[in-house]
DNA sequence: CAACTTCGAATTGTTAACAATCAGACAATA
DNA sequence: TATTGTCTGATTGTTAACAATTCGAAGTTG
């Protein structure tokens, strides 16, 4: 993305990107509180923005909120609901490469293939926490292009999946996996496309 | 559900319902702006509390949000998009049937029965907003009875469904759909609860 | 007359202080 | 000992004032 059409993330966007890329790093553990003092502190702000992205990030489904008890990191979800949420994205994603497949541009293609590259580099160095945030900016690519609406149900299911991310076998499939959705999308090959999507988006 | 265990529903549930709850009735037109200082007045509480709700509602799909322009009623989904909400519903509300079945007492039977009887009455008065508000409980109620997790997913599908709803072309027939679903829960029959559920979650 | 600039009212965004609530420690009691 | 009640510090919930932004209505200029 060029830094001219870059979009100013509000206050509030910042603190919920920056808080559910540690939550998926493993940073904050579950059943642990979070707290708005020490993160209103740290962004310096006051607490009234940290408290919009903590209720934000709960309805997302990364964070859980109790009434006068703040909130904790959620737990993960149950085996059958995991495939649930599977099955959800395949189908919200293949709707979304139909959608999108015609209408992208070389940009585009620029931009996945530089996620593409990250990713690479992330697997190589077993960066787990950058391997999470680059596998979920590349799906979210191709959504968003797709429709704005779709984006917001598409996240509330998939981070409730990479709640449960714990461990890959294998790093370089995961990018070899990638890879192959990337191919198929700069060569407009829907087909293709989707069934490399399929397979990447697995059961446990 | 008995007095006793009514929940506390907190301001800005509180706040939410009503609201999500006139915008279905029609009395909030779209591209016409939600303000924060009327409803703080309405219900006399102040901005900050109607900023969280409306805040929720954007999550939920009910509102957009525009930075420091407020947020808007949602204008309706495509016709592509209405089917593939409308799929998704079908699997989430599939799985909360076959989660929730064995585990529903005889008090959840008399609470969707009732529910039942409002919708009953609702038709035969045609008073649509009401139709719309018992139709969205007795779904939420299966969902809500097995997963709290899924039913913030449901829900957020399911509100930008019922933006669409325009008129129903014919009343009875609702009626007629959920009366089939509720007697096949109380014999706890899956199978039929099921298939009536998938007629009744329909196409546009 | 059309395009541009300036200004101000309306509205949202942010803050800090205050109120309400909760969890845990500790003491009193049967 | 187990239970209950009470206190206290920590935390969230709410409020009202202030800051920043938007949008339209004027006025200005070519």
């Amino acid at each position: 993305m060029s830094i001219a059409e870059k979009p100013i993330l509000s206050m509030r966007q910042q603190i919920c990107e920056t808080v559910r890329a540690e939550v998926f790093a493993g940073q904050m553990t579950n059943d642990q509180p979070v707290r708005e003092q020490p993160l209103a502190e740290r962004f310096g702000v006051s607490r009234g923005s940290v408290r919009d992205a903590l209720l934000q990030l709960s309805q997302e489904g990364v964070l859980v909120y109790s009434p006068n008890r703040g909130v904790r990191v959620s737990s993960p979800p149950s085996d059958t609901e995991f495939r649930l949420y599977a099955k959800l994205r395949k189908e919200i994603e293949g709707h979304c490469l139909d959608v999108c497949m015609d209408q992208l541009t070389e940009e585009d293609d620029r931009n996945l293939t530089n996620l593409l590259a990250t990713l690479e580099d992330s697997c190589r160095r077993g960066d787990l926490s950058k391997i999470t945030e680059t596998d979920l900016a590349m799906h979210r690519y191709w959504v968003s292009r797709a429709s704005t609406e779709l984006e917001s149900v598409w996240l509330s299911i998939t981070v409730r999946m990479l709640i449960a991310y714990t461990l890959l076998e294998d790093y370089m499939q995961c990018y070899q996996e990638h890879a192959a959705i990337v191919e198929a999308i700069v060569r407009r090959d829907l087909k293709t496309a989707k069934r490399a999507m399929n397979e990447n988006i697995r059961y446990k």
